[in-house]
DNA sequence: CGCATAACATTATGCGCTTAACCAAATTGT
DNA sequence: ACAATTTGGTTAAGCGCATAATGTTATGCG
């Protein structure tokens, strides 16, 4: 690929996700949320109660992430943490009644986001854009967390002794 | 549009921001750069000296992130900053030789970068990309700096008394 | 069983980008 | 010409997401 095309493709990469995102945080500040927390919610509505790391996986953002997406949903009374009951280690995360009413407008706000965003092109090339997107998504992606390949490449953890 | 189809293009476009730009960011990594800054260099690169608000309309973000980022390229002496001639206001920014090095890597990075996030996908569909890319960008930027619509949403500035 | 290793979660820290607030210089309007 | 406005740039503060390091529990192997 030239270098012309490679520039186009990473800028309009780039611009989408700075625009993408600033549009996402206008939509969700009325509804008193920040961009991020609102997959978060999406997920639980969609799948039910789950732990931070299934989230974490179902999200793409690393355990910390999660953590103080949770920490702050937690505190505005959206979300609800507890022990998990099969892990002492785990902490299972469920949506509350706000957490679920919140959510049905975090759905509504996502719709429109979505229509938005894609003005102007064609049906098809719409329905095509999910797939063509997880694509390039998962390509970005690779070389991380071992989709069959070496996964080994953990350190041995440093254990501090005094 | 239905909700699935709009979570499944808002996440894909939320994960494909998160991966191209850890991408990005490995990619820079041995060339001493954070993401954000080879874009400057590259536009520098690309079109010559110009003043830092060119450059934050060509890069599509915010001047006080135009003044950052040129601190630290100016820092590790790859860009030069002086005072426009014809206007005591701004800074004129240009690449130095060790810049114009580095631009070249950069431009080397870069291609690596699109060209591993397009793999698996037909050559038509990587033609058409930058175009439907920069239609979502634009789309999802709307309502932003008038485009030919109001601009007049200035606040009076609150010219601080005493 | 007992010990090493892996997995879940958290805290601390760092970077990028944003908005808000501000100074300085240029432009416009009367 | 002078006041008001607009434009260029910077600093301060805030948020999201990342990595590094640590505590805690579960698991796997001798």
């Amino acid at each position: 690929m030239d270098f012309a095309r490679a520039d186009a493709l990473n800028q309009a990469i780039r611009l989408l996700s700075l625009r993408h995102r600033a549009r996402a945080a206008a939509l969700l500040t009325p509804l008193g949320l920040h961009p991020g927390q609102e997959v978060l919610l999406l997920e639980l509505a969609r799948s039910g109660p789950m732990i931070q790391a299934q989230l974490s996986g179902a999200l793409g953002c690393e355990p910390p992430s999660v953590t103080l997406m949770a920490s702050k949903l937690e505190a505005s009374g959206h979300i609800r943490r507890s022990p998990a009951p099969t892990d002492r280690r785990a902490t299972l995360v469920e949506l509350t009644d706000s957490g679920r009413e919140l959510a049905d407008q975090v759905r509504r706000a996502w719709r429109t986001l979505a229509e938005e965003t894609v003005v102007g092109l064609g049906e098809e090339t719409v329905a095509s854009l999910p797939e063509i997107l997880g694509t390039l998504a998962e390509n970005a992606g690779a070389g991380r967390r071992a989709t069959g390949a070496n996964a080994t490449t953990r350190r041995p953890r440093r254990t501090g002794r005094g």
